[in-house]
Order: C-alpha cells, then sequence, then structure tokens
RNA sequence: GGCGCUAUAGCCAAGAGGCAAGGCAGAGGUCUGCAAAACCUUUAUUCCCCGGUUCAAAUCCGGGUAGCGCCUCCA
C-alpha cells in the first residue's frame, strides 16, 4: 500500500518496522465537550485505514489517545461546577457514543493522559537527564534549540518560527519556541507528584509517552489533523527522538479540513457542528459515506445539500442490496450460466478496482465508486423476473458487504420482522390487486405507507421494506 | 514575511501524458393497472487563465488569477 507521508511530503510504500504488523498512533480527542464533524474527520478515516489494513491481512495495532487534562478541560470544568475527571468520563462517553454512530471501531488501546502520568514523567526525566530539558520553578521546558531537526516535519526553519512567536508577559522560558513538557501547579488546579514538585503534563508530551508506552519507540503510522502537523506533531517528534534517539514514526498522515462556506470549521470561530446535532436528521452512516467521498487529505465543505446527496447514494445501495435479499428468495440453485460467469469476472474486475483505490493512499472516493459499479451491474443484470442463480446473486450481495464493510459502510441488515396487522393488509392489497380493485389496493399502500412501509409489486410476488 | 494546499458539469467528486470514473439533482422515455425500484437517452468537444514541451496535456514546465490553511489552542 501507498501511503502520502507528510515527513517526505511523497507517495511511500507502506513497510512496516514489524513485518506484518502496522502500529498506529493516532491523537484523540480532548474530552472537554462534544466532538464536531472536524473531529470526526480523522477519526473516520484512520478507522477506515485500519479496517482496510486488516482486510489486507496486517495485524493492526491501533492506539488513540484521550487528553482528559489540560486548560479546555479545566475551564470548562470549573465552569459546570465538576471535576475534571468527571467531566472526561462524561465526553469520553459521549465520544464513545458518537463513534459507534458512525461506524469507528473502539482503538486496540484508548489511553488517558492522567492513567499515564508515571510514563509521561519518566519521559520528562529522561529529557532532562539528556539535557533537553530544563526546569524553572517546577515548570519544565522543551529546548527547541537542541534539537537540530526541529521543524522538519512542518519545513518551518526554527528561524522563522522564532521571529514570528509571540512571548507572554512573565514567560520564564529561556527562548519563545520553547514548550512546557509539565507544568507547575496552579491553585484549584488537578496535579500530581514529580520531581519537580506538584503539577501536571504539557500537551504534547502525553502522545510521545503513550505511544511509546504502548507502542513502541519506532511507530509505523502516526496520524491526525493537518492543524496537528505544527507545533503539536513537531513538538512530538523532538521530544521522542531526542528521549529515544532513533525515528519515531516512519509514516505522518494527515488529513484535511472540514469548511463551512469554505473557511475552516473550528471550535474557536464558532462555526461548527457537532455530530450529535447532525445525528438528529442523519444516520451516523450518511456522515461517515459524505467524508469518505472524497480524498482524506482534501478539504471538504460540509452543508445541508451535500448530506442529501450522501444520503440518497447511500440509499441506492441499500436499495441494490434489499432488491438483492428478495431476489435470493426466487433465484435458481444452479451453477452460473455463461452470461452469469461472465457477470462474475466483471465484478471481480470491480473488487480489484477497490483494491487499487484503497493501494492508492487510501482513495476511498475511488473505492466508493467501484462499489456503485458493482451496484449498477447488479441492477441491470439481474432482474426481478429474471432466471438467476443463488451462486451469481450472492456474489453480487457478498461483495457489496465485504467491501462496504471495508469503508465501515452498507453492514446494516434490514429489519425483516412484521407485524400480524401489517401482513394482513399487504394480503388484503394482493387479494384487492388480483379482483382489480385498484381503488382499495391503492388506498391500502397509502395506508401502509403512513406505517412507514414501501411496497413494490415483482413478477415474483410483493417486496415491502421499512422506508428509512 | 515563511511553509503549504486547492481550482474538473447545476451540485459533490475521481483521474496525474493517450478517447473526461462514480454519486446527487434536472429533462425525456421504458417497465407498471397506477406506483415504487430499476433501466435507457440526455447534461464538460473539455478540466480557472495565458504561454511552452510533446505525435499527444485536465495531467508535465513557466507565468498569472482566485480561494483556503498552518506559522497561537484547534481534527
Amino acid at each position: 500500500m501507498k501511503i502520502y507521508n507528510t515527513m517526505t511530503r511523497k507517495k511511500e510504500e507502506l513497510v512496516p518496522v514489524h513485518e506484518g504488523e502496522v502500529r498506529i498512533y493516532a491523537c484523540g480527542p480532548t474530552v472537554y465537550d462534544y466532538i464536531h464533524i472536524g473531529n470526526a474527520r480523522p477519526a473516520i478515516v484512520f478507522d477506515t485505514l485500519r479496517r482496510y489494513l486488516e482486510f489486507a491481512g496486517y495485524k493492526v495495532s491501533f492506539v488513540q489517545n484521550f487528553t482528559d487534562v489540560d486548560d479546555k478541560m479545566i475551564n470548562r470544568a470549573n465552569a459546570e461546577g465538576i471535576t475534571v475527571k468527571e467531566l472526561g468520563e462524561r465526553f469520553m462517553a459521549e465520544y464513545f457514543d458518537d463513534a459507534a454512530a458512525l461506524g469507528i471501531r473502539p482503538a486496540t488501546i484508548h489511553p488517558k493522559a492522567t492513567d499515564n502520568i508515571g510514563a509521561i514523567i519518566d519521559l520528562v526525566k529522561a529529557l532532562e537527564d539528556k539535557g533537553y530539558a530544563y526546569n524553572v520553578d517546577g515548570n519544565v521546558y522543551f529546548e527547541t534549540k537542541k534539537f537540530r531537526e526541529y521543524g522538519k516535519l512542518s519545513k518551518q526553519p526554527l528561524e522563522d518560527l522564532e521571529a514570528g512567536a509571540r512571548i507572554e508577559v512573565g514567560e520564564e522560558k529561556r527562548d519563545p519556541v520553547d514548550f512546557a513538557l509539565w507544568k507547575k501547579q496552579k491553585p484549584g488546579e488537578p496535579a500530581w507528584k514529580s520531581p519537580w514538585g506538584m503539577g501536571r503534563p504539557g500537551w504534547h508530551i502525553e502522545c510521545s509517552a503513550m505511544a511509546k508506552k504502548y507502542l513502541g519507540d519506532t511507530i509505523d503510522i502516526h496520524a491526525g489533523g493537518g492543524d496537528l502537523i505544527f507545533p503539536h506533531h513537531e513538538n512530538e517528534i523532538a521530544q521522542s527522538e531526542c528521549a529515544n534517539g532513533c525515528a519515531f514514526a516512519k509514516y505522518w498522515m494527515h488529513n484535511g479540513y472540514i469548511n463551512l462556506d469554505g473557511k475552516k470549521m473550528s471550535k474557536s470561530l464558532g462555526n461548527f457542528f457537532t455530530v450529535r446535532d447532525i445525528r438528529k436528521k442523519y444516520d451516523g452512516e450518511i456522515i461517515r459515506f459524505f467524508m469518505l467521498s472524497a480524498h482524506y487529505r482534501s478539504p471538504v465543505n460540509f452543508s445541508d445539500e451535500l448530506m442529501e446527496q450522501a444520503k440518497s447514494a447511500v440509499e441506492r445501495v441499500y436499495t441494490c442490496i434489499d432488491n438483492l435479499e428478495f431476489l435470493l428468495g426466487s433465484a435458481a440453485d444452479r451453477a452460473m450460466n455463461e452470461k452469469e460467469s461472465s457477470l462474475s469476472k466483471r465484478l471481480d474486475g470491480y473488487r480489484e478496482k477497490f483494491i487499487a483505490a484503497m493501494e492508492d493512499d487510501l482513495n476511498t472516493a475511488d473505492a466508493v465508486a467501484a462499489i456503485f459499479d458493482i451496484v449498477y451491474a447488479a441492477n441491470t443484470e439481474l432482474s426481478d423476473g429474471g432466471d438467476n442463480s443463488k451462486e451469481i446473486v450472492e456474489k453480487a450481495l457478498g461483495l457489496i458487504r465485504e467491501l462496504g464493510g471495508v469503508l465501515g459502510l452498507f453492514r446494516k441488515e434490514a429489519d425483516k420482522s412484521l407485524d400480524a396487522e401489517i401482513e394482513k393488509l399487504i394480503e388484503r392489497r394482493a387479494r384487492a390487486r388480483a379482483e382489480k380493485n385498484w381503488a382499495e389496493a391503492d388506498a391500502i399502500r397509502d395506508k401502509l405507507k403512513e406505517m412507514n412501509i414501501a411496497l413494490k409489486d415483482t413478477p415474483t410476488g410483493v417486496k415491502w421494506s421499512y422506508i428509512k
């Protein structure tokens, strides 16, 4: 598989450190609020990466952290009159609720910063011992200039950063580009015991510490949103490579932003939609489809119109699945005929197209198109009245399910339970139709529609489904 | 100022030298008692503009234009 590596700005063949296994660290949310759809993009994209790598036969260790102590957490907890811990627990639960709706599987491990204070302290200590960090009255800073390669990910020369950096009033750092590894406790803040006194970790160090603890000194893929490149990932590199003396990550993957009217969606600008709000109107799967219908590195706009488009597209696939399942009921138990063998080969071609797309830096837009190719082929070649073998119908159905599953899509089973009253209505309508009593047949159909049941008259009988 | 990303139909979006994928929406049609779903036809002689390279450019090179992002917390 080829992956675009932000470090080299090129697509590179993925060669994991350990054969047959891919270790991924993805920066997770700060759990002080509901996630917005900008936060949802990396979660969906990298969950899809993980699914594809597993499909391709790798063992995948996927670590996604929760930042559960920082300024935003503290401010929000104070505002709500609860503890930082309570706030974190609440929004971690809300995160998992949203994630499940978006088809995001729980990571292999979801470490929390506050559960890993020991590992964080060890790392800061190592940096201090090696002369990369200095302590000023309980605040420990990383001395950025000591790391010659600083800026290699963002391609920002240190001098330029320095020129642009601001020095806060009362700043005690030796250099504006230095950043905090350990913050001294302020009144009312949560704090842990450390060699430098009571305090809490800086933001960047937790990822370095947890990546090392759970995945080792050199991980395969480090992933996150593009806005983390600088300073977060740059700082992680500085911390980890200085402490461990080896490369931190082989590949850096960054997703593009979600825009609103062409402008980046962000909490600070206030122009964002939470996943929770969107879910009131659209199923999480539609949000996921929307995200995967563009390449992960390109920016995408978000709007109601686009969600409607995504919804219609998702429905097209489910309608096809539903039709194929109905077809199975009347399909013949025989080997494929010549025409079906040819269709089968065509379907294999679409499967290859899907894989080639995913191999090419996770081109999910092209992969989605391959699924639509299958849908089209099935719609065209396998019809209600036709004589179809079970084998070919199952093959088309199986492919949509299999490839859809790699994207975390199209796996929902239609509800096939029907209550007796509705069943009776369908039968009554069938009788009315047989007697050519169209008025009654249509009245029953309208009534069923109000009850959320759609009917379709086919040569092999009446097909019903719930209206979504 | 430094670093970087976009520009393809009404909308969304792949493609990165060799007849412009796929989805949504629209129009007309087929099937149907009528529907629904599906299918057929139709919707970019052309990919922001101007030059250049080439037998061949949406794709490569040079120069513009427009929009966006990071450089401060941000996915």
